[in-house]
DNA sequence: CTGAAAGCGCTTACAG
DNA sequence: CTGAAAGCGCTTACAG
């Protein structure tokens, strides 16, 4: 089983089986069409005798192209990052990459010095980050993408921190009859993060309503559930926009526990459509991610820089739908009397 | 930014600034001991002026060792899957090994034969699969650790599909008075959903308990809820062990449902202590897992078959830790009377 | 359309 | 302790 060392079949030796030379075989392999079809099928039948591959380090030694591409994967991950992935994979696989997962640990400092590191002796052809990047991707001799960066470059990939569907939420709420709102914000290091408060900010002032402010979060229960917490019993909000399933779990449960029935009293919007929030009680209100197509998307871009092409054009099917379940109701009449005062 | 073709340095270049040769450039890297301290002096001042690293793709050409190993990730990973690859990726590193991760999509039979083209051409040293694999790892070129693995090879793999702690729980519920019970199994296709099956038959007969049976599930809160769903109103059950928190989730949506009080009426467990599921009403009981030690685990266990060395003795610290919430309660008196029957 | 030569950037014996 | 030679398995011009 251990038997790395078994005699590996060469170019060579396909060559004089095949009875031509290892450069003929070396253009089968490369799919050059000039090949004599009579050639191509004696290469043929010896490759598939012997199972001959070339060998990928020797082709990129000589080509100078390695093949393969990094992802830089924070180091706790979560469901997010394993979709993410699993959708580049699929796509560097078929374009003929191999993805290679590298974690970082360590400040955003540290971070950044290791990932250019990477990109100048890693051997790596480019490099997806699927965490915050604190750093000048100019300064980086291979192409990098983002998602989620540390800060504003990709703003114009609006597909991978999509936030205007807060402005969706917040209209819908309002025909519920809303007015008073409290933001459970992400960490602000993500660009989904700081989106979506913007989003939830501008849309608050621009239809003249009420917020409470907006909470520091980290996308976790316990920080949902401290903002719900910490909030007095008087500041009249009725909905609650939570930057994540999670924290929106945690707000439920603080206001159960304060005596605020969900959603008859207040209503609350997670985000991220887990499989346990629509079978919670009350179901969970949330913004369904495509995150399968956002890990697309964001390799896709990459491998077309890596080549030197024009990124594709992103793709225009919505990447968030909002899917309303019981955590959502017409706001209570205090809500609507706060309203005409 | 694309200037992939910036002229690399080499070690001659370096060889020849330091006044050396460039196999004693060689040997700095390769850290022999047996360097002149004046000589690695030279070489660490070019070194770090040029900012030079060695190629690992000329080394490894030259070496027959890669440096690499795959994982195999299943084409919808989940959290699961994130946090066994962030526990693998950081001992991976840490050794000197890069992971790179592979998709792998197709029925079982696909699968097993790409993994197996993978082993015999990927330039890998060892594989390690987060997914079950139906193959004859005798037939791998390269080393192969399969967690939740098709099957039975890895049960001894203990530490990677504990399902002792199953007899833990119902011993706990037992206590309560709880002696009708129903368990939502995981897929059958994984080790991990297999042994906790086979405990929680094992148990129910060895404590001469009553089960009303197993359902058949996939880890989804839809599973969960469907089999709380088709359970008789008569069949007596007052605990539910689901093999995850999802399906833990899904079976108390569905008793709610049914007017069935959790957990005055029935228990319910979960498995993986996801954090909504402690800002759920009720809260969830379930097991801790500790996925990050998994991974691990696993990929020291691979990269010491690849290096020819002894796995290590797996950690004896309890990977699995049991968290009882508002989910689980006494028995019902109804379960006491059916009981004293 | 196919073959002989050179070389990618290292490491591994082998001398000295 | 350090240097000259050979070679890892391919691909890339260059001939023919």
């Amino acid at each position: 089983m251990t038997d790395v060392g078994a005699p590996r079949i060469t170019i060579h030796e396909v060559a004089r089986r095949a009875g031509v030379s290892h450069q003929t075989v070396s253009r089968y392999f490369r799919r050059i069409e000039s090949l004599k079809p009579a050639t191509r099928q004696k290469i043929e039948a010896v490759v598939s005798e012997l199972n001959y591959r070339p060998n990928p380090v020797a082709r990129s030694m000589r080509t100078k192209r390695s093949g393969r591409l990094a992802t830089i994967l924070p180091s706790t991950p979560s469901l997010l990052h394993s979709q993410l992935l699993g959708g580049a994979a699929a796509i560097a696989q078929a374009e003929g990459y191999l993805l290679e997962v590298v974690t970082i640990v360590g400040d955003a400092r540290t971070r950044a010095d290791r990932v250019l590191e990477l990109a100048a002796n890693g051997g790596f052809e480019g490099i997806l980050s699927l965490s915050p990047l604190a750093l000048d991707l100019e300064r980086s001799p291979v192409p990098i993408v983002a998602t989620g960066d540390y800060d504003d470059q990709f703003r114009s990939q609006g597909e991978l921190a999509d936030a205007s569907v807060v402005r969706n939420i917040i209209e819908h709420l309002v025909s519920l009859g809303h007015r008073d709102f409290l933001h459970i914000a992400g960490p602000q290091t993500f660009t989904s993060a700081r989106n979506r408060k913007l989003v939830y900010e501008t849309t608050i002032e621009e239809l003249g309503l009420r917020s409470y402010g907006v909470a520091d979060g980290d996308w976790s229960g316990q920080s949902g559930y401290d903002a719900v917490q910490g909030l007095p019993a008087t500041c009249g909000v009725t909905a609650v926009i939570a930057a994540s399933d999670q924290a929106a779990m945690g707000a439920i449960r603080a206001a159960l526990e304060r005596g605020w029935r969900v959603p008859d009293d207040i209503s609350v919007f997670g985000w991220d459509d887990y499989d346990m929030g629509r079978y919670a009680t009350p179901a969970l209100s949330t913004v369904a991610v495509d995150r399968d197509a956002q890990g697309r998307e964001a390799i896709l871009k990459l491998i077309a820089t890596v080549r030197g092409e024009e990124p594709p054009e992103p793709s225009h099917d919505p990447i968030n739908r909002i899917i309303i379940r019981e955590s959502v109701a017409p706001a209570p009449r205090r809500g609507a009397q706060d309203t005409s005062s």
